[in-house]
DNA sequence: ATATATTGGTAGAACGTTCGCTCAAGCAAA
DNA sequence: TTTGCTTGAGCGAACGTTCTACCAATATAT
């Protein structure tokens, strides 16, 4: 379990350790002779570099904090792979923190991050887009990208456009000959869902219809079916709901499917995320394709620039387009 | 963004810097009076303990490395969750490492977590299970648990018992009075498949009953769509297919539905790894529940005990046990 | 020939901790 | 008074790197 240090790879090839480390680092002149002996020393040895230490001196990591609201919601796990991937192209490591439902000791969490000596965080946690904590802890100290608005506006952002979200359901929906909408939204609480709510308000003035009902869930499947019974008993007329996400869309599908209500014939759904299974639901499900893997990309690159750049970056904010994936659920591709 | 040091609060504290380290571990003998000017000190000054320095003394960095074969995988998405909960509960932090589609360099990826000083690694890739670089890499270096075999036997294990799994999903078939049994495999690559679907082997045998058809299938939705067409036209007589994963099962009850197939009453579908969205498919889908919270807690769990008794741990097996969830698609509770 | 660059390498210090040893003061027992 | 123990604190070294001098030898320009 002990590990072959810089020093052994010197004694062995019968130079100063400097030298080595400057050989592995490729800088500095050194003669290609002396260079092949420390690199095969270096391997017969099966040396591997110790980021610790590295770090010490050079009060970088190379490694990213990620902080996920809740590592399971689908929509997350999507992110995260982009981002992992472009991180660990760029030679940068990702030390992953959840909160689920441990909303108490975030600021415990932020700090045990900082004890990592992250070089700068990632924050995917939208139920602490409202926290003050998060700037408190984090701003001044660290780079920070954020997939969703924060207080003190102390991120860069990636994102996409909320309300575009909105009034692209909405369009969809219209194209496709529907006149009685309803909306299920996301908690409230959650500027996405207020958002998403308001551009479809602003599509259906535009075309000059009405909202017949908006029931709030919570994102997940069981809350949509709640919400979608209860829309039934209040606007039968509807023949068309916008669920803010597919997960809860599912619950949706469902309870339509309890109470007899043939889908697209008498009603349209449409989600959003689209989700890798909403191809497979029953009917499949047409959604608003968020571009979550590009995003996860996007953000870690913009974290690292930030990383780079150090005192003189420019924060920014980068809109990643969404768009329509026509499926049967709305009556489109069969 | 400099850090404060155990110097500086040593020096506003008036003390040497090493008694602050002593305070702040909460070890040797220190006059209540100074603690308390220390600990004072460290917060007006916004102290952070710094693992890498810690680490490069110690050599042990509280930080636990976990490969996961695809991140993206909804199965794996709970299991880290479980994990990541059980590590920080114990102070240990989680770096990420997802193979995706890469699995050319995965030597080059573990050498970059045995890079990060990791303690102890987390194995979650089922499409390493034979690969022989695995073990070479990480054999003896490190402590290793893991939820699928690996070559060598070189990590404890923590998984359910997949023949098990297999043989539960016939019995409950055979108890709601199904008798043409068909089954829909991942890839049989995996020993899981194999195992899996030599359980529904025995169990059919002991039920004296024959499996009408297998059709393999590689985990993912289309991929069961698929499968699920190829069985109708095979075997149309089937009345129950025992699918291995519920991300399958969704595109068998696509292909059933779009084929007219009512379910259940035509033909029984049962799934496997009960995802958090399986209640809500048309018709809720029947699955044997796999604890995978539970199995990254215990594996967490195993891998610090493993990392704590150092050379003379004993290295384990643990199944955690696995049960028939049964919904509509089998026509269980309504 | 002498002065000056260039090349290849060495040496010391620093990063922020922890750990083990030493030391001074106070006090009780011999 | 001497001895020895306890308590509280200080000090130096070490962990594995990188970085900034610095130096010797050789090559080049004057």
């Amino acid at each position: 379990m002990k590990r072959v240090t810089i020093k052994e790879v010197a004694e062995r090839a019968g130079v100063s350790y400097q030298i080595v480390s400057k050989v592995l680092q490729n800088q500095g002149r050194v003669a290609p002779e002396t260079r092949a002996r420390i690199l095969a020393a270096a391997n017969e040895l099966g040396y591997v570099p110790s980021r610790i230490a590295r770090g010490l001196v050079s009060n970088l990591t190379q490694t990213l904090g990620f902080v996920a609201g809740d590592l399971a919601n689908f929509f997350l796990t999507q992110f995260i792979v982009g981002a992992e991937q472009e991180a660990r192209r760029q030679g940068y490591s990702f030390i992953v923190v959840s909160l689920e439902d441990s909303l108490t000791d975030v600021s415990r969490e932020l700090k045990l991050l900082l004890e990592e000596h992250v070089d700068g965080v990632l924050l995917a946690a939208p139920q602490l887009e409202y926290s003050p904590q998060v700037p408190q802890i984090l701003a001044g100290k660290l780079p920070v990208v954020s997939i969703h608005r924060v207080e003190d506006d102390f991120a860069s952002i990636v994102d996409s456009d909320q309300e575009q979200i909105g009034t692209q359901a909405i369009d969809h929906l219209v194209a496709t000959g529907r006149r009685h909408m309803a909306t299920i939204t996301g908690s409230l609480a959650r500027s996405s869902a207020q958002k998403r709510l308001s551009g479809t308000q602003i599509a259906l003035h535009q075309h000059g219809l009405e909202c017949t009902a908006v029931e709030e869930a919570n994102w997940d499947p069981q809350s949509g079916y709640d919400a979608a019974v209860r829309l039934l008993q209040r606007a039968p007329s509807t023949d068309a709901i916008f669920v803010q996400n597919d997960l809860m869309a599912l619950g949706v599908l469902h309870a339509l499917y309890d109470h007899g209500v043939r889908i697209p014939e008498d009603c349209a759904v449409i989600g959003c995320d689209n989700l890798s299974t909403s191809a497979h639901t029953i009917p499949p499900l047409s959604s608003i394709h968020i571009p979550v893997h590009e995003t996860g990309r996007v953000a870690v690159k913009l974290l690292i620039e930030a990383i780079q750049e150090g005192e003189d970056f420019q924060q920014r904010r980068i809109f990643l387009p969404t768009r329509v994936v026509a499926r049967q659920s709305t009556g489109g591709a069969p």
